[in-house]
DNA sequence: GGCGGAAATGGTAGCGCTATCTTTTGTTGA
DNA sequence: TCAACAAAAGATAGCGCTACCATTTCCGCC
């Protein structure tokens, strides 16, 4: 065999990676062939998609979706925004998204905006330069500025977990407000008359608190005794909240927490001191964590379909990607007051 | 004006958004040099790096991380996969790890490989497909497959949360076997002699458990009961396994459980049945997670540093993917057992 | 004063894929 | 038989960025 009379400046810089082309040469079909075989089979003969199967099944190729993307500018992204993932809350949402995102060939980047404003330009900068095909936002973004930007992107946002008068774009989640006028007027149809309420630091408990404490009033109720705490919300917290709570206003009958791990610690305070729920004390959770139903006593708490929101989240921007019109951009999931044993 | 002479078949593709040419052209600088003004200013002049600065500032440019990803062969994406994310359990490791990766630039993507081997495969394609610098694996990967596949995907891959004896690649973890010996003989240390283990089915509770029989064995001390409940660990399966032991064996005084969830199953059906913790039962969980300390009795339990391994893990890759060599591949980052009411 | 060499800038050529258009092949009916 | 059209396959030209090499500029120094 003669040697090969050129040497070619070897300035290969790929990956080294099989690529669409050596898969396109080893089923002897154009590379844009090949192409048509694996994202569009129906435009394709069987005897050239049996071939480029096969190519691919010897060779092992896995498509780069980066340069997919970046030609298509379709990235198969989806940035999913959260305070904190430590924080319970959000997980089950996160998980349905994940979930029905990856059926579809969609993948989550995860992005953590903390509890503080400062972060919330360099989390935009990382999220949008990946220019994923939606933004699930969960939890608040802060900044206003943040919000303009999200706009000026162009990329489909869905808010969740909140019903705001002025959406950026699409929304899934359920009235804050509705829930606290609600748990007052369960608890008081339970005749429980001091109410008091232990919530997070962030702006959603705070409406909640503020609608429960509108319609405890309205009901002729006395001032609702109030805990603020900070977020993330944790079982110590709800503890020591409880305890001040006793100490300053000893007649109180009911407590209503902001989440279901507050709530978890003022039944555990409870307990330490000796206090009976639901006989003295009624107990109120908020977002029906998986534990609340196996507590003793069972916790009472505010259910929220976690799950139905990820899923709707990810219709949204699949539907948006896929260039199927989204109809209903607003959809309140609702909420319900799973009584249990500890009211 | 004349009216333009050549009618171009605009056949504009692209997204429309601002690209770096735009930002070099206002900057009148050619786009190799705005480039570099982003990536390595140390490379530019003052001048230069101002005029570029300005312009991004201007035009409200994002760089593409796609292209550039393309074009370098370096994603700074990095893929994450656990189970569930609805677990608590890896909650801290994901928390560290996203943060530590979002301060370097890098953006998380999470990938739920579920309880079942069967969608393994269609993970690893949506993962490998995205070309991340890097694979972080927290729970078992099913498949041996699948470790092939990874392997020959030339992608860095930071196993945690175990120590195994053949890694992959990196590993940031712990030895179970050292944890079921550790708990044993603490317990054993206490008095305890009837001992009976809670565990999910999983692999690495299994190996825990199992090295906890063989150590209670050893310490002279008779049969373990075991009682095995499905993953992922909930508040509800501890609940039923406590009820199950007592009845099966009402003379055991110890529980070490696989999770702390468990443990606090446990713990509340104790208090629900009238079983005194720790005077008549003693209760250790895994995992030590937030609400660990705070519960009634406080709960005895095995202290892992998520966080740390999340850190480590980012910093393996992080460090592999700039060039840096990494010295230790294996990191011991060992547990502690934190004694506190429940036993 | 001019030369070596570093520092700063620019040009070129892709990374691996797909949108768009063009060509070829196959099918049908008048 | 061949125009008329649909289906299948291919050619071309980027998507927006960076690696690599080439060029220019600016010093210091013998």
């Amino acid at each position: 065999m003669a040697a090969d009379p050129v040497a070619p400046r070897k300035l290969r810089r790929g990956s080294g990676a099989v690529t669409l082309h050596d898969v396109a040469k080893l089923a002897g079909v154009a590379p844009i062939t090949a192409s048509r075989a694996l994202n569009t089979p129906a435009q394709v003969s069987a005897e050239v998609l049996k071939k480029v199967s096969d190519a691919v099944a010897r060779t092992g190729y896995v498509p780069n979706r980066l340069a997919g993307g970046l030609a298509s500018t379709r990235s198969r992204l989806v940035a999913a925004v959260v305070p904190t993932i430590a924080g319970p809350m959000f997980l089950e949402t996160l998980q349905s998204l994940t979930e029905a995102l990856a059926e579809q060939g969609y993948q989550l980047m995860l992005g953590q905006a903390g509890y503080a404003a400062d972060r919330d330009d360099a989390l935009l900068d990382a999220i949008i330069g990946r220019r994923p095909d939606g933004i699930v936002l969960t939890g608040i973004l802060h900044s206003d500025q943040g919000r303009r930007r999200l706009l000026a992107s162009g990329i489909p946002v869905v808010e969740t977990w909140d019903l705001t008068p002025t959406p950026i774009d699409m929304l899934v989640g359920f009235s804050h407000v509705e829930v606290g006028r609600a748990v007052a007027a369960f608890l008081h149809a339970k005749g429980r008359r001091q109410l008091a309420v232990v919530a997070g630091d962030d702006e959603r408990a705070g409406r909640r608190l503020q609608a429960f404490q509108a319609a405890a009033l309205a009901l002729g109720l006395p001032a609702v005794q109030q805990v603020v705490v900070p977020a993330p919300t944790s079982l110590k917290s709800g503890r020591r909240a409880l305890a001040e709570l006793l100490r300053a206003t000893p007649a109180i009958d009911a407590v209503f927490c902001s989440s279901d791990l507050l709530a978890l610690g003022v039944l555990t305070e409870a307990q330490a001191c000796g206090v009976d729920v639901p006989g003295r004390l009624a107990v109120v959770g908020f977002g029906d964590l998986e534990f609340a139903a196996d507590l003793h006593p069972a916790l009472t708490t505010v259910h929220i379909n976690g799950a139905a929101i990820g899923r709707q989240a990810a219709r949204f921007i699949i539907d948006t990607a896929e260039g199927r019109p989204v109809g209903q951009r607003v959809v309140d999931i609702g909420f319900s007051i799973v009584d249990r044993q500890s009211t």
